[in-house]
RNA sequence: GGCUCUAUGGUCAAGCGGUUAAGACUCCGCCCUCUCACGGCGGCUACUCGGGUUCGAAUCCCGAUAGAGUCACCA
């Protein structure tokens, strides 16, 4: 078989050779250590915590090490493709801090290494391709649908595993005439390259091949021996392919994926053998888990879990450095207790290493995500958060902008005992805030819970609110406030001290507790909230003076 | 089924041959306290199993088991 008349017959178009793609995209000029990393998502619009959690670890081995971050969209499957993905993923990406430097940007491309797009590289890969049939690494596979049904199905009943190989890969042995004809006739055929492997060898002959990862140590498995399609009947690549040569040229020196790619590595490291390339630093992040109906761990699925997907928190209104924060605390077990010694640094201070990652899948854990987010809230400025609140509810609940008309009004409200040495949690997500703090507006402002059963009980509901108001002055300072409270419950026969109508319950109608409970009723509408002193300072004493008056 | 990865409490996890087996979250109790939250104190709950190696194993080796991933002209 002469290689170099099969490569002409197959790519008369190509014309440039590897070597001009090696002179276009030469080595990365860049400070000794630096990495280039790439997040290559397929254009599909649907973005989820797990790839965050990848384009965390991307985006810092890049920026932690004066490296490069690119976007590479991977679009070599034409039936994914979705209108506008690209902007949803630059900008979802974006929200949650993290931002590229070089790739696929909504209005083409920035950077020296592009195109960035996969399906405009064409003659690129069809370069290499041609380069490997040459060489006599590659061949054209007429095989139909139907046939690799048939041989599968043989394999099946012989027990043998299923593809693509050795004595299985038919097309191997097509003579340079047979080819021509079939593409004379028009048949169509995909390029799979020629693997050396051979894995019916006895065990002890079968070749292995040993890659470090930056993850997972050295990894050893059988060498590849499938004859993998790397070029499809339409020219364009298949993402292994593609993998191999736009790592290679893009220059990328790690590459950052799922687990899920463990069991295709020894066909990318046989491309790059055959390719003549180094092949890059792999670093094949554990998934991440969900709990399925049966209690089992189970990956994350894009279609099986549109809760996980990045717009869930964004929905939820969960900040987007809560989520950094616990991503990071799952990404790297050493992060947590460096925030515990850091409790202010920026997180970006934080040397993160592929080393302290796990190797095994964690589960989502909501209650975990809730606890950071109390954390990190609380070092964001009532300010800040006005910001962020507004931006949330403009986008998803636009019904309640008017929360917003009052800035100064809102921030006091957001900073409720925030400033105490100890100071208060209470916010989570935006969803969760303007819940709580609904009752400081109005027409939100509804009755949510009952009066305490011990002052029903006894009818003192009107009575207490009548001798709170004519003693309320909006000038008292809280412990002159609280004292007055005091008095009005000891007046009505309750304790003054919770600790004492505990001892003898049969002496109190009840105690201050549920005096003050009455009060936060009428107006908070609730029986749990912050400082009621605080509150009313805040609402003033007019609005305050008339949520008391209704129930009188 | 083949190949591969993983295996410490409910969850996330330290641990690298000698520890009373850290810590965080959740849950429960107590304290603080006018409610809630915060905070403090305490508690429950763990080395998957079986063989080795060793004076000594969560840690090293082998095997089993379980869970996960993957076996496409999808990525």
């Amino acid at each position: 078989m002469d290689y170099e008349k099969l490569a002409e017959l197959l790519f008369p178009h190509i014309t440039r050779t590897p070597e001009d793609y090696e002179a276009m995209y030469p080595p990365r000029q860049l400070p000794e250590g630096a990495k280039v990393t790439r997040l290559g998502p397929s254009p599909t619009g649907f973005i989820h915590l797990g790839n965050l959690y990848g384009a965390f670890v991307d985006e810092r081995l890049a920026h932690q090490s004066g490296g490069v971050f690119y976007l590479r969209i991977e679009d070599t499957d034409d039936k994914r493709f979705v209108e506008g993905a690209v902007e949803i993923i630059i900008n979802s990406l974006r929200f949650f801090g993290i931002n590229f430097d070089e790739g696929a940007t909504m209005d083409g491309d920035t950077g020296s290494y592009g195109d960035y797009t996969q399906s405009r590289r064409g003659e690129i890969y069809q370069c290499f391709a041609k380069k490997l049939v040459r060489e006599g690494k590659a061949y054209p596979c007429f095989l139909t649908e139907e046939e690799i049904a048939e041989i599968r199905c043989k394999q099946e009943e012989m027990k043998l595993t299923p593809g693509i190989y050795c004595q299985f890969a038919k097309c191997r042995s097509l003579t340079y005439e047979q080819v021509e004809e079939n593409i004379k006739a028009g048949k169509p055929y995909v390029v799979r390259l020629k693997s050396d492997g051979n894995m019916s060898l006895p065990e002890d002959q079968i070749k292995r091949i040993h890659v470090q990862d930056a993850i997972r140590g050295t990894l050893d498995m059988p060498a590849n021996d499938q004859d993998t399609v790397i070029l499809k009947a339409t020219g364009i690549p298949t993402y292994h392919f593609a993998h191999v040569v736009d790592d290679h040229l893009m220059r990328t020196t790690h590459v950052v994926r799922g687990a899920e790619w463990l069991p295709s590595l020894p066909i990318h490291i046989e491309l790059f053998e055959k390719l003549g390339w180094e092949p890059p630093v792999y670093c094949h992040t554990a998934q991440l888990m969900k709990l399925d109906e049966e209690g089992n761990k189970r990956k994350l699925s894009k279609r099986k879990d549109p809760e996980l997907s990045l717009d869930y928190y964004r929905n939820q209104g969960y900040h987007p450095a809560a989520v950094r924060e616990y991503l990071m605390t799952i990404l790297n077990s050493n992060f947590e207790e460096w925030r515990i010694a850091n409790p202010d640094a920026d997180i970006d201070e934080f040397e993160f290493t592929t080393e302290k990652m796990s190797t095994s899948g964690a589960l989502f854990d909501l209650n975990k995500l809730n606890d950071i987010s109390k954390d990190v809230l609380l070092k964001i400025s009532a300010s800040d958060l006005y910001d962020f609140l507004k931006g949330w509810a403009a986008e998803f609940r636009p019904e309640i902008i008017h929360m917003f008309d009052d800035r100064a009004y809102l921030e006091r409200i957001l900073d409720i005992g925030r400033k105490e040495a100890k100071p208060r949690k209470d916010h989570i997500y935006a969803q969760q805030m303007v819940d709580n703090i609904s009752y400081f507006f109005d027409d939100m402002f509804k009755i949510e819970d009952s009066f305490p059963a011990e002052v029903e009980a006894a009818g003192d509901t009107a009575a207490i609110l009548r001798k709170y108001l004519e003693t309320y002055d909006h000038s008292d300072d809280q412990e002159t406030w609280f004292a007055k409270i005091r008095t009005i419950a000891q007046e009505l026969g309750y304790a003054a001290k919770p600790k004492d109508y505990k001892k003898n319950p049969d002496q109190y109608k009840g105690h201050v507790g549920h005096v003050s409970t009455v009060i936060r009723v009428a107006l908070m509408g609730r029986q749990q909230s912050p400082d009621v002193w605080e509150i009313q300072q805040i609402l003033g004493e007019k609005r305050t003076r008339e949520r008391l008056e209704r129930f009188i």
